[in-house]
DNA sequence: CGCGAGCTTGACGTTGTTCAACTAGAGTGG
DNA sequence: CCACTCTAGTTGAACAACGTCAAGCTCGCG
């Protein structure tokens, strides 16, 4: 966990999304002892938000930015399960399930987040079973996208999962046709499970065929329904 | 969902280890209720409990047996998430998250599955957060496997992937050195995420290096620390 | 200017898939 | 009882996909 440094004051929680969902659950007393173990943190790109192995004590809201799933098997041996962008509930895994951590999530770009601790915020929920459903649910959500993945990766050739990963990126997490890409192709390799070369090949071939555009870490997808072929015959 | 026709004494459920747990939770009021919408069914071999798409209106309890979690993508290209045995709560994906289901749940062998109403249940569920929270973190260990198993997918060779599934298998599934293996070699292959003739191949080859004894289905592991070097170099 | 990190390219070898041929067992019908 | 068919399993060989390697490139930074 990152030291707490940058604190921000905390009316700014109040207009945070979260905030908002809470209030039309719980009561006045709740939101205020809520509002008690709630501060904001700010991350920059390639800072580690919760670490793989650690104890999670907080639980972790992005209020804006995207992070990463990853998981280090050993030096030159990582994996990104999921990347995701703000609004989400992160920590769900770790929340509810009592052991270590079993990725790590790292900030790609700048994020702000802000941060409960789970021992009182646990007890809020097990008083109010309606409002922990509902976190239950955002919670669950992220789950979606990593199955995803891993179907994507069992039953896709390379060119199918990094179409696959450019879909999913400019859908869900840039939503736009065009996106600043703050990973490395190495990152990108970890994301797609291939070879950081395979990825640059790749992406010479689409960029040959116009169906994107790259130019540096900027990507443009100029073709989308090419790029859906590619996906469904891969 | 299975016809119901199977339908036993109900105070059979008041021997399954969830009702048992149930009730360090629920006051006697829940738990009469609870009684009134759980019923117990019994699976056969290949019987499908959940179908991919459609809209789970109960949950499962897992009592007896062992069900594997499977993707179908097409006719030809299907897919193995995790297999588990009892016992063990399913739907939980389904349960919380209100979309269709993102895979189905099949039998593997004869199962004993309490199917709980889930619009009853979830009024329990909102009224005591207590319980809600137990029965997440126990919903939440199915996603701890799939999560190593995608992990071992795109991190290891077949024969690590394979190395692996006959160690989880032995230690998670079956518990037991040798274990009658009621899955296909094609089945096997949707779970590794290969080709049904790599298993074979592979199979072969542990055969003759003493490493497992195969006949026909029946399976054992004759050494184990042998396996476990094959996955780690994988 | 030199250095290092990340990127790019093409060649090469390994891994894993696909294909085809064969075997064994189980179910079917004459 | 014997074809027959169908399914699952097995084997090896050919081929394609993918990872590894090596070399050169670009860019930013000290």
């Amino acid at each position: 966990m990152k030291d707490q440094s940058e604190i921000k004051d905390l009316t700014l929680c109040s207009q945070c999304l979260f905030y908002k969902q809470s209030s039309l659950f719980l009561s006045e007393k709740d939101i205020h002892h809520l509002e008690k173990n709630i501060y904001q943190l700010k991350f920059k790109h390639g800072e580690t938000i919760f670490k793989q192995g650690d104890k999670s004590r907080h639980i972790a809201l992005l209020n804006h930015g995207i992070v990463k799933f990853n998981f280090e098997e050993n030096k030159e041996r990582n994996l990104i399960l999921s990347i995701v962008s703000a609004p989400k509930i992160l920590g769900g895994a770790n929340m509810f399930y009592r052991q270590r951590n079993l990725f790590s999530i790292t900030a790609i770009g700048d994020c702000d987040i802000c941060m409960i601790d789970m021992n009182e915020f646990g007890e809020i929920l097990k008083q109010n079973g309606k409002y922990a459903l509902m976190l239950f649910e955002r919670a669950m959500e992220m789950f979606e996208t990593s199955i995803l993945n891993y179907i994507s990766l069992a039953n896709k050739n390379v060119n199918g999962r990094i179409a696959d990963i450019l879909l999913y990126l400019s859908e869900h997490v840039y939503k736009n046709q065009s996106f600043h890409l703050l990973l490395t192709r190495k990152e990108i390799a970890e994301f797609a499970g291939c070879s950081k070369e395979n990825i640059i090949h790749t992406f010479s071939h689409l960029n040959d065929d116009n169906v994107i555009r790259t130019d540096g870490k900027n990507l443009t997808i100029l073709d989308k329904s090419k790029l859906q072929m590619i996906s469904r015959l891969g």
